[in-house]
DNA sequence: ACCGTAAGTTATCGACTGATAACCTGTCAA
DNA sequence: TTGACAGGTTATCAGTCGATAACTTACGGT
């Protein structure tokens, strides 16, 4: 196997497991268990922990902006058409089913206090409220509560809210207003 | 000084420590020399880590939860009234001050996948949601959209937006503008 | 004076973590 | 054939982690 594509099966590998643990959370044995390699491969190829995390967030970042882009870059979109927002509701229906991507950088904006991350997840941040605001025009203020409506999906689903429906009615209640169709069915865990 | 005192104190260092780095993040030891006193100590006060976190965690909803009630137990508030929501948001500004229960919230829910944590997690949202709904008699949409701005305001301060302003004049922007007067002056780290 | 107990400490352990070094192994060019 | 090199591995290490055990110290009751 090329070693690119090896990369790429571990940075995926990646992924999968920092979703699940965070940044402190998951060791750089278990993305090489999660990739079924050795331990020291993993360090050696991308030099440190926290680099290897600083990529896994950037692919997430680039993946997630890449979803909005698909949306828009269909056409110069108006903001005050209810449409547009339903196709980037749409568009982030696709993410929430997948959920890694969202995960990974929730756990980079959590983990900010670790100076490599902490920037690259505010350049991130500011790198979506941009593209949301010049792919539609639309005021700050819209822009972000679009982005806090988000922030609300990813925080749920970092709870595990979709997968625990029996914890808190008040919470079930909460979830599914929060989601309404965006949410595909509960994954049991 | 008295047990009970000792304890208390050894909670409000623990609540600065993990605030700082997280569940995982944060050792025991870390905990300690905040506190002034042995590791050892700490843990066999609590149990586990995973114990201290979550007593940690479920102080500051409480907290929290107690700043919101400040406002609505002050009389029987109308969610159609402006000033309702100018109220809380005013109690949600004395949380932005000190920012350690909104990040030690924020945490609790990002370690939502370690299965004690995120049980209090889902449970503590779900008391916060129910909070804002019977205090002010609003719809579910709107206090899922007064819970998904409070969760970008827990974000942006997760990643230290406010503290960066020149990593990303767009995140600064975005910041400006969510924050809004709920903003202290940036205290640098 | 003496003892029990509460409130801490130091000493220590086994497990885990990130990282390094040394080694192996197939492939391809000379 | 051989030898260099890419692409991995096993072996190992020093540091850190959470947790336990054993010890020390101050204090209140008898």
């Amino acid at each position: 196997m090329d070693a690119a594509d090896r990369r790429e099966l571990v940075l995926d590998a990646a992924t999968r497991a920092f979703a699940r643990g965070g940044y402190a959370g998951t060791s750089t044995d278990a993305v090489a268990k999660e990739a079924g390699v050795s331990q020291p491969y993993v360090v050696r190829m991308f030099g440190t922990k926290v680099e290897l995390f600083c990529l896994v967030f950037q692919r997430a970042i680039d993946g997630i902006m890449a979803a909005f882009d698909n949306v828009l870059a269909g056409g110069p979109l108006d903001h005050t058409d209810d449409q547009t927002w339903a196709k980037l509701a749409g568009a982030y229906a696709d993410l929430v089913a997948d959920r890694d991507l969202l995960l990974v950088m929730m756990h980079g904006f959590g983990a900010g206090a670790v100076p490599e991350i902490g920037r690259r997840a505010r350049e991130g941040m500011g790198a979506i409220y941009t593209q949301i605001r010049s792919g539609t025009g639309c005021s700050q203020d819209q822009a972000r509560e679009f982005i806090a409506h988000g922030m609300l999906l990813n925080v749920l689903l970092s709870m595990q809210a979709p997968e625990h429906p029996d914890d808190s009615v008040a919470l079930h209640e909460m979830t599914m207003c929060a989601f309404g169709t965006t949410l595909v069915p509960a994954d049991p865990d």
